[in-house]
RNA sequence: AGGGAAAUAGCGUAAUUGGUAACGCAACAGCCUUUGAAGCUGCCAAAUCUGAGUUCGAGUCUCAGUUUCCCUUCCA
């Protein structure tokens, strides 16, 4: 494994760990299969990361492919933008398609057929719907579902061959209609579909289902940890169904599958019906839409691959389904843009100021890069607009202050807040790079509006704080294009849903999602690469909008703004957790239950042990046959329902070991576990290998001298009153005598030595 | 007559598998600063969903409960 993972250890890293260690498998090979029917955005991101840096990680495999069993929603141009957009990402194969093995996934269902597994259903899809029942009504047959393996074959043929119009069969695997997990309800395998593939064209008119195609091709493409969001938990059955019915050569691999928990992101909505609303409403322009939170968009917002993938590995994997801070992806585009980003200078809302004193104009060569930018660099070498890693004295352009120049409207207050660091009339300001300016006059037309400033420079003093500015003379125009979280609530699509009748996410929509300015640059960035993502000082990193900036008519688009500690209204109180009163329910025993607990509680068991008792039998025998009911916590902990697991005169005579200070009592947990699996006598075991329990103290007390002398540090702390660190100094000694220490002794001599 | 999954600072993720509750983001404070950015330093915050049990010791094991999410497409 490489050094530098990317994936942080979670539970599928476990799992993947033990079986290249038990050998279920020589190299993990991972996939990444999305349905051609929309555009991929930062949802999948987080999926296909997962994956793609698993199989790296471990050195295996990771495949895409395209899920394109369903001819009516997908289509080339969706696979085309999906493929480019991952390949964009970084993650880059040959694409695989589900659709190329529709005639292995046909053949295998014949064998279904064969086997008496599957089917041919002909009820409507609505009397289908009722068979199935409910979540707590159980479902019943049709009449069709004991047709003769046969008759199953010759429909199934017949559906292939195109005799049957849409709907009219359905081939269904026969599992169990009874079941509680409604998925394993007989799920349907194949529809007839009369529809052109785009990829298959006419060659096929029935096609499989997610459930049936998804196994299969898992197999076909060799995958070992099939990957998927938690809602397809339930799904998992069938999958094992399937791959354990279903023999075929071209069927590489037996693959598993996990599920882990999707991610949310605040601010943003990312499924295909709530995205198309948004285009349908004209609350952005597209796809691309820099606000979209699909990769096309993020991608022309300016958003760099590297900041997407940073996200995807910040936010972690687990097994819930959670939204993450909008904060996290901010953090991962400005983290990565701060470093690549050269500085210039541009006003958003130009506010003229003129230099009284300047006598012609200057030529100053600034640095592309402040001096921590520099101090960060790995290389001490910064990043080019021309693409190149120089030197940062090689970093610089030339920009010209001339007599009339534009300052940022909000960089200026005729009367001051408090704590305002910009410049006021009597005030003095720097430049950026140019010096320092005083105002002494501000010039209003009639209606009292101030039209220029008048201010004298002087090359350097004293200044309240540091503006940027751009020549009135040399500064290009631009259209600055301002985006912001397209929504004003954290979750819309939660809200929508706490409100009354049709109120939908669009009302929370952030009317100021998109701004519009007029500004001015520094004409540096003309002879500079068009693609170069600047940081505009002060303002926030833009780059130019590939699709409508042009020389003529420059468009910057805001890839997002700077940290604002300034302006920023305050954030709202801490969310409140709202504790609710836990009401304990009477728990549910039969008549026969209600006495057994009575009798058990009676004899001294603690009610929670009583309970397990009680429901129980084989437990409650067991320990009515060590004639010992003090010995219930461990017949529990142990499992033990029958005499053949352990005999009883073993366990009272270990315990028995216990309560005579002979042996510890995570020692006898262990070696009564080996026991109940190897069925050797426990009392030989400790025998032979000498486990008896240390009580003395004198040999005791130098392991746990030599752990203390070995920790000042934590001896320290403890003494400064983190005396949780005593369970560390006990585990350790206990570690060091192999296991064999009394902890309840040596946690009585460490407290002494310790609070000595 | 339902089944399944989950719960650890404001957010996200860890915890040597029963032995120091940690890291990142956010917030806050200080330093530094020719970007109110960045950088550096510090700080706050969890009775690990609740209650009980076992244990010298429980985020981790047992039991009971609470809350949230998923499952009744011929979508995926």
């Amino acid at each position: 494994m490489p050094d530098a993972r990317l994936v942080a250890p979670n539970f599928i890293t476990e799992i993947i760990e033990a079986d290249l260690e038990s050998g279920r498998v020589q190299q993990i090979v991972t996939r990444f299969p999305p349905e051609p029917n929309g555009f991929a955005h930062l949802g999948h991101t987080f999926a296909c990361n997962l994956n793609y840096s698993l199989a790296a990680d471990y050195n295996g495999v990771w495949v895409l492919r395209m899920d394109d069993t369903n001819p009516e929603t997908e289509k080339l141009e969706y696979v085309n933008a999906i493929v480019h957009d991952l390949e964009w990402m970084g993650w880059k194969t040959q694409v695989q398609f589900a659709s190329d093995d529709f005639q292995i996934m046909h053949d295998c269902a014949v064998q279904l057929i064969e086997k008496g597994l599957a089917y041919v259903e002909s009820v409507s899809a609505e009397e289908m719907a009722k068979l199935r029942g409910t979540v707590d009504k159980s479902g019943q047959s049709s009449p069709f579902r004991d047709r003769s393996v046969a008759e199953n074959l010759d429909l199934f043929k017949r559906m292939r061959r195109g005799e049957f119009l849409n709907g009219k069969h359905l081939l269904r695997a026969k599992i169990d209609l009874t079941s509680p997990n409604m998925k394993l309800r007989d799920p349907a395998l194949y529809r007839i579909l009369h529809a052109e593939h785009y990829r298959q064209g006419k060659q096929w008119c029935i096609y499989p289902l997610y459930d049936y195609a998804q196994a299969i091709n898992d197999a076909i493409n060799g995958v070992t940890h099939s990957l998927c969001s938690l809602e397809f938990i339930d799904n998992k059955a069938i999958y094992d169904w399937v791959l354990e019915h279903v023999e075929h050569p071209a069927l590489k691999s037996r693959p598993y599958q996990y599920e882990f928990g999707r991610r949310s992101l605040e601010y943003t909505v990312v499924s295909k019906r709530k995205l198309r609303k948004l285009i349908e409403s004209d609350s952005v322009a597209g796809w691309d839409d820099p606000r979209m939170p699909t990769i096309a968009a993020q991608r022309r917002r300016g958003i760099t691959p590297e900041a997407i993938r940073s996200f995807a590995k910040g936010i972690g994997v687990s097994r819930t389904n959670r939204t993450v801070d909008i904060g996290a992806l901010e953090f991962a585009v400005r983290d990565d843009l701060n470093t690549r980003s050269p500085r210039v200078m541009a006003v958003l809302k130009p506010f003229k100021v003129i230099l009284e004193n300047l006598e012609a104009p200057q030529n100053l060569k600034l640095s592309y890069y402040p001096p921590d930018v520099i101090n960060v660099s790995s290389d001490g070498l910064v990043l080019h607009p021309n693409g190149t890693r120089v030197p940062p004295e090689q970093a610089t352009r030339v920009v010209q202050l001339g007599k009339e120049i534009f300052i940022e409207q909000d960089d200026f207050l005729e009367t001051p807040t408090a704590g305002f660091k910009r410049l006021t009339i009597g005030g003095k300001v720097r430049l950026r790079g140019a010096g320092i300016i005083e105002c002494h006059q501000a010039i209003k037309n009639d209606a009292g509006e101030i039209l220029e400033l008048r201010c004298t420079i002087q090359p350097e003093g004293k200044a309240a704080g540091v503006i940027h500015w751009v020549n009135a003379q040399t500064g290009i125009p631009f259209e600055a294009r301002l985006y912001d979280r397209l929504f004003t609530v954290p979750n819309p699509e939660q809200e929508a849903k706490l409100e009354e009748d049709d109120a939908d996410f669009l009302m929370y929509l952030n009317p100021h999602s998109l701004e519009i300015l007029k500004g001015i640059i520094e004409p540096s960035i003309l002879e500079q690469p068009s693609i170069t993502r600047y940081q505009f000082e002060r303002n926030g990193y833009f780059w130019q909008d590939p699709i409508d900036s042009s020389t003529n008519a420059l468009v910057f688009n805001r890839i997002i703004g700077l940290k604002d500690n300034w302006t920023t209204a305050k954030p709202e109180v801490g969310k409140e957790k709202n504790l609710k009163p836990q009401i304990q329910h009477k728990l549910e025993l039969s008549p026969e239950e209600k006495t057994y607990l009575e009798q058990l509680t009676a004899q001294n068991i603690s009610q929670a042990e009583a309970i397990v008792l009680a429901r129980d039998s084989g437990l409650r025998s067991y320990l009515k046959q060590t004639k010992n009911p003090q010995l219930s916590s461990w017949v529990i902990q142990l499992g033990l329902r029958d005499t053949t697991q352990l005999e009883p005169n073993h366990l009272i005579a270990v315990v028995e070991l216990v309560l005579s200070n002979k042996l510890s009592r995570n020692m006898a947990k262990d070696i009564l576990e080996e026991a109940m699996t190897t069925h050797l006598n426990p009392l030989e075991l400790i025998q032979s290998r000498g486990l008896e329990q240390n009580n003395d103290t004198s040999s005791l007390e130098p392991i746990i001298q030599a752990v203390i002398t070995a920790n000042p540090d934590k001896v320290t702390a403890y003494k400064n009153g983190r005396t949780g660190l005593i369970g560390f100094f006990v585990g350790e000694t206990i570690k060091q005598s192999g296991g064999k220490a009394n902890p309840q002794i040596v946690q009585e001599l460490i407290k002494k030595q310790l609070e000595n």
